[in-house]
DNA sequence: CAGTTTTGTTCAATCGATTGAACTTGTGTT
DNA sequence: AACACAAGTTCAATCGATTGAACAAAACTG
């Protein structure tokens, strides 16, 4: 009995596969002329094109896919690999990168790392099995060393990186300019007449967080304001880290009268414990985080934030895996995109309101 | 001379591309043996076992997976669709099942319908010409009609619907049982001392809002509390529709003294509304949304919420689709699992503390 | 009208791995 | 020594689509 049925699905199924070879059938042609026929190679008349196309339409033909990248050695498919999915600026790029590759035909694949160095190479091994066309990626925090992605570019897989990329990594690149940004924050503080601010930063290790810091520093002589080594400070900037940090500025002798996170947890974490020790922002500390993340407007008070156009990254970093693709070998010079950052002022840094 | 570098990749990347065959050529056997080698073939010795394996390292070799999915008919590809990835909820999901899945050799591909029908429909396309192996989806808000869903089914590829489904499309199933968690809500917001309670719910067309509100209705009756219509709306549940419904509320003759949205961005709305109206949360008015959103906690009052327990569903899921194709063809009897919802209680709705 | 082009199609090989059948050894049995 | 049998491997077909070369027929040229 179970067999019966066993065979009904199976011919169900088979029924399925409509291959180039039912449609040749179909019309008495060869599968060559079929395929052809639905790729519009010009030696194929107009005549036939449509028949095959009629006829495929009819079958309810679906092409595999799997078949067609075997032969070509293309998949259509464009893997990109973020840190996390719940994240504003990372999920906004991805949406960014679909729509715009989507009209190229291209099927987005995502891969998340979860800022894990171990999940991220599993990512690039999986995404490099499925014979992805090119890879657009953001790294992981824990991620130190480059093997793996190396390995990507030796495949001849195009790599491009957004947002968390490295120099020593030699490949096409978009992301804001991390070190103007914190200029534009450095500029605004002053401006709200703050003078010891301090810098919940990332690790040094990583180049962007590297250019805040760098930024920060350069502003603040810039604007004629002390630097003070003990109000830097490096971290993975989760909300844990922002309280713990701020903790540590509030017990200083002379704590500082803002502050300026590389992230908007941090920045979060930092409005907590202010607020648990009835600190006043933004009139006795002035906050600014980093990412324009959700909560930020919608916390009391509202973060003020760094915008990193999430919108121009994404459709960006597409078109470069675009030119990528089409220029092929021929173009080895490499891509590197500095978009400008844009900060939203918001009520924890504005005193004149 | 660029045509000299051409050459030089070109050999680079063939050099790169070992297949069985090189295997096959440096231990002088055939590339089937090789392939039974790696395989586990019983018939194959343990000592070529172990040379194929030990060339295979050598070579750094990489099986081309498309070939072998070609013809196994396997790609080992699991298609997992949200409706978002912005979601605490969904991105939790999602992250549970790659965990599960990845153990068993399957490479997670996300696609994300952003509560599109026709992005939906584009995604089903995409996953199905991949040849994923399997769909684990959501169903965006927007989408009335099941067609496309249908496809998958006929396709013969094992469909696992989790949160958002619908009964009638026969198919495996992981979610919350929302009838139930209404009552826990409802039950929770009478101990309160609340007597007039609103709903704002989703659309009805959805089964999980219709069983929500249904809910929502029985628990009233069950605790003996009125059951007013005019308290009881439909629509998006974004922050907007929150905001929009909210304000209709608070202009009635008699405004409710408790609002439980069906969605954490509603609820959001609503808290804003309430706030510039000066309306006291919980006091006033107790409010309580749903999906435990990462923001429910950073806002003040913090909103309680009915937790969807994505470790669960996501893990529950991932094995779902595991015993279908295990299973295959022989156990077509449909597993729907209903996962008991956890309210978790914030100060929005506590009033005794 | 012979000869050349153009057009439309078929042929056959190919992408890389898999798999059942077939074949060749070597070992064990009587 | 003859034979069965298992072990180890090779052979050849296959998955479905693609592609350059080859071929036939029609259209054009002088």
């Amino acid at each position: 009995m179970f067999n019966r049925l066993n065979k009904l699905i199976a011919f169900l199924r088979n029924k399925k596969k409509i291959t180039i070879k039912d449609i040749a059938n179909e019309l008495g042609i060869t599968p060559s002329a079929v395929s052809k026929a639905l790729n519009n190679h010009p030696r194929i008349s107009d005549q036939t094109k449509e028949a095959v196309k009629a006829v495929a339409k009819k079958l309810n033909y679906q092409p595999n896919n799997l078949a067609s990248a075997l032969r070509k050695g293309k998949s259509n498919l464009v893997g990109v690999m973020i840190p996390r999915t719940n994240s504003n600026f990372f999920s906004s790029v991805v949406e960014n990168i679909e729509q715009r590759l989507s009209t190229e035909g291209y099927n987005v694949i995502i891969a998340q790392s979860n800022e894990s160095f171990e999940r991220e190479c599993k990512n690039i091994e999986s995404l490099l099995l499925i014979q992805v066309d090119g890879i657009i990626a953001s790294m992981a925090n824990e991620t130190m060393s480059l093997e793996h992605f190396e390995k990507i570019k030796s495949k001849g897989v195009p790599l491009i990186m957004f947002d968390r990329g490295e120099d020593a990594l030699e490949v096409d690149y978009v992301g804001i300019d991390d070190y103007e940004s914190s200029f534009l924050v450095v500029e605004h503080l002053k401006n709200q007449g703050c003078k010891r601010i301090a810098h919940i930063g990332g690790y040094r290790h990583t180049r962007i967080y590297k250019s805040r810091i760098k930024g920060f520093e350069d502003a603040l002589k810039k604007y004629g304001l002390p630097v003070f080594d003990a109000l830097i400070s490096e971290s993975s900037l989760l909300i844990e880290d922002g309280r713990t940090i701020m903790k540590q500025l509030l017990a200083l002798p002379e704590p500082p009268d803002a502050v300026f996170a590389a992230s908007d947890f941090a920045a979060l974490g930092a409005l907590q414990v202010l607020e648990e020790h009835d600190v006043k922002v933004p009139e006795d500390i002035a906050l600014v985080g980093f990412s324009n993340e959700t909560f930020t407007s919608l916390v009391k008070p509202s973060i003020s934030t760094v915008n990193q156009r999430s919108e121009i990254i994404g459709t960006m970093a597409a078109e470069t895996f675009l030119n990528r693709v089409n220029d092929s070998e021929w173009n080895p010079k490499l891509n590197r995109a500095m978009i400008e950052p844009e900060l939203i002022i918001r009520n924890s840094s504005l005193k004149n309101h």
